[in-house]
This record gives structure tokens, sequence and C-alpha cells, in this order.
DNA sequence: TAGATTGTTAATCGATTAACAATC
DNA sequence: TAGATTGTTAATCGATTAACAATC
């Protein structure tokens, strides 16, 4: 079993995995800690110590090959698996998400999406038809579900994910504007939209922060 | 001048804001931070501490009034001023944004979208007509225009910041996949929503991280 | 007043940064 | 080999938690 590593250091690792993307695409086959920290604003030490809480990937008085590294983040980040979700909410959100068509190049492809509403059980939404959240029961019998997008209004968010957790899906991404406590190890992150904009709101009214 | 404040705490306050909004709804008036503490899974030392870097708050023996801490952080956050929002990119994610109206709740406007595609220029979402994003400039100098909601495709994302700063704007709320280089004093808020859901993998894979 | 709970100082903990021996 | 840069240990810094005097 490996340590535990801190959330601090997973939420680093996409951002990790973006820049390397990056170089990748601009033909840069290595590059060292040095001149990576310069490129993400971050010490060399941060990246070095961040790395290794998951292997050794650099050489030393060479650096990181780029394309090794990237390969080992996306290993690290479960990129090379596969996931089926599910929308719940078939509102602007989950509609926007449905049709955002960079989940799926990840390997997050969106199998089902449902909702309550009879006006819109039945609509087509890009490739797939809106179901009756009815369904959700038996649609997790039959299919592999991973992960459930709430997207539903928060009045009705705390009893869909009292149906997600009992329907055995593991894992939540959150869109509506509640929490949830973590039960039966579910894994739930969240998207606070509005707690975002306060954010900014305070940043642009005050230059008393620290940044990062 | 007020000493600085972390950007940890900043993002708490959101936080703090939704509980206590949760309470008044429950017609509760008087809350100690021990007993808010256990509704929020923090300590109620980093509740005292985190208010305390705003002012005194709270009053001994008797704890926190709901409504006027509620009111406090409201002033904090800069949520008593209204905000006028232009939505750059007419695509998905910015007509979701445009059409969810909690955000008018809080006093965030949206006041124009703007977009690139001819096919898309002059279509009406809500309220909105969509205008060509070259109107931008002049629609910047005849309205006061405080936020610019980045929701353009990867590619044009630095082309249009550009814009967006050399405009005048201050505050960007980013959904691109894209990093910027604060300049000019502007303020960015970064929503990642594929880092959000790489983290989620991670997390779904393993075990071995820490909570928070 | 006595009990409760704050505001705040002090202690602890964890995360970040610096330093450097190991080694490619 | 000499130079470069890692992996890793040690030092520092900042954030969280604990403790308690002040006070409502």
């Amino acid at each position: 079993m490996d340590k535990k590593v801190s959330l601090a250091v997973i939420k680093r690792l996409p951002r990790y995995y973006r820049f390397l993307g990056d170089l990748l695409d601009n033909g840069i086959t290595r590059i060292s800690s040095k001149d990576l920290s310069e490129k993400m604003n971050v010490t060399a030490s941060q990246i070095r110590q961040d790395l290794n809480n998951f292997g050794c990937f650099g050489q030393q008085g060479y650096g990181y090959n780029v394309e090794l590294l990237f390969e080992e983040i996306k290993e690290i980040l479960g990129l090379n698996k596969t996931y089926n979700l599910v929308i719940l909410g078939a509102g602007k959100i989950g509609q926007a998400l449905l049709n955002y068509t960079k989940f799926e190049k990840r390997g997050f492809n969106f199998i089902g999406i449902f909702d309550k509403d009879i006006n819109i059980i039945g609509t087509k939404i890009r490739n797939l038809e809106v179901k009756d959240i009815r369904e959700l029961e038996n649609f997790t019998k039959e299919n592999n579900v991973d992960i459930a997008v709430l997207a539903v209004p928060a009045e009705s968010a705390n009893d869909i994910y009292e149906k997600i957790v009992s329907y055995g899906i593991k894992g939540v991404w959150n869109f509506s504007n509640k929490e949830f406590r973590k039960e039966n190890g579910v894994i739930v992150e969240d998207v606070h939209l509005t707690d975002s904009l306060m954010t900014l709101a305070y940043k642009f009214n005050s230059n008393d922060f620290i940044e990062y």
C-alpha cells in the first residue's frame, strides 16, 4: 500500500498533465523540473516532491522525458481506463455537459441522461434520449455506471443523491449547490459554480489576498 | 489597509455563506462556532480564526447571530453590489451559464453575449441577442463591464483574453482549459472542469488520499 | 452571578522550500 | 570525466488546532 497522498498534490496533477500535453504538442521531448517550474510558476522543489509521491520518473543530469512523464501521470490519474457516466438532470447544465465532447476524448463516456420532467423525457440530446429518472435503478442494473453527474435543482439534489448511493454508483460529479455526506465509500467531486463566482467577486473588490 | 487574507480562507467564505443561508431558511437565529463546526465538518477554531480575519462578529457566551453573520459575509464577499457580465463564446457552456438564473439572484447580471460564428450571431438566447465578438470593444466603451466569462474553445482563448485585458475589463471567469498571465491587476477565477473530472477519476481509483 | 462562548495567543501539524549527496 | 539535475533529507514557513483569559 502506497503512503497517503494529500489532496493538494492530487489536485495539481491535472495541471502537470495539461502542461506536459502542451510541451508534447510543441515537440519538446525533455524538460527539467527547473524549466517546468518556470513555465508553471511553481518551485522546482514542489514538482519533484509531488512526482516522487508516485515514483522516480526523472533521470539525474537529464531531467524528465516529457512523453514518459505525461503517460505516467495519465496512468496515475486513472485516464487509461474509460468511465461510464450518467447525467441526472437534463436541464441547461446537464445538456451542456453532454454536448461537450472533450470529456469523451479523455475516456469519460456519457451513456445515459435522466430527468423527471415529462416534457423533457423522450427528447433527444446529442446521441441520447432523455429517460425517466425512475428508470435509473434498472439502468444501473443493466449497465456498468461508474459516475453520476448530479445536475438537478437544489431542491431534489438530496433525494437523487440518496438514490445514486442506494443503486451502488460509486462516483458523483456534483454540480448542485449542495453537499453530501460521503457514505459507503462514495466519492464526490464538487463543482460549486456559485462559490467560484463569489470568490471572484471577493478578489474583484480587494487587493488584500494572497495568491495561491 | 487590512492585513492580507490567504486564499484558503477566502475560498471557505462562500461555504460559510451557504450554510448560514440554510440556517436562516430553517429559522435558526443564533449559532455557536461549535455547533456550526459540527454541521460543516470543520473545527470551531478554524471558523473563529477565519471570521476574525474580517472582524469580531460574535458575542461571548452567546455565539453568532445568524442573520448578522450572513449579512457580514455577504458584504465581505462583495455581494451587496451588482456586477455586469458579458459572456464570450455562445456555445453550450456560454448558453448554459446565461440560462442559469441563480447568478442573477446574487447580483451577477449578464448584459451581453458574443461569438464569432456568423451562424450564431443574431440569434436570441434567453433575453439577449448574440453579438459579433468584434463589437465587444465598442460595447465595453458604452457599458460598464465588470466581468468577462471566457467560454470560447481553447484555440481562441488566448486571443480573446488579450482583448479582454486591452479593453480594460478587470474580472475574468475562465471556463477555457487554458491559463493566463495576470496583468494590469486583472483578476482571473478558473473553472477547470476537465481537471475536476480527472481529480474525480483519481479518487475513484484510489483510497490512498487524504480528505481536504 | 455562573455558564457559555468568543477572540486571540500559543502549540502543533503539515506542506513548501532549500540544500545537497547521489548519479546519470 | 565534468556538468547537470534528480531524489531525498532537513529547514522553513504557513495554516490549523488547542488552550484559555476576557467577557457577555
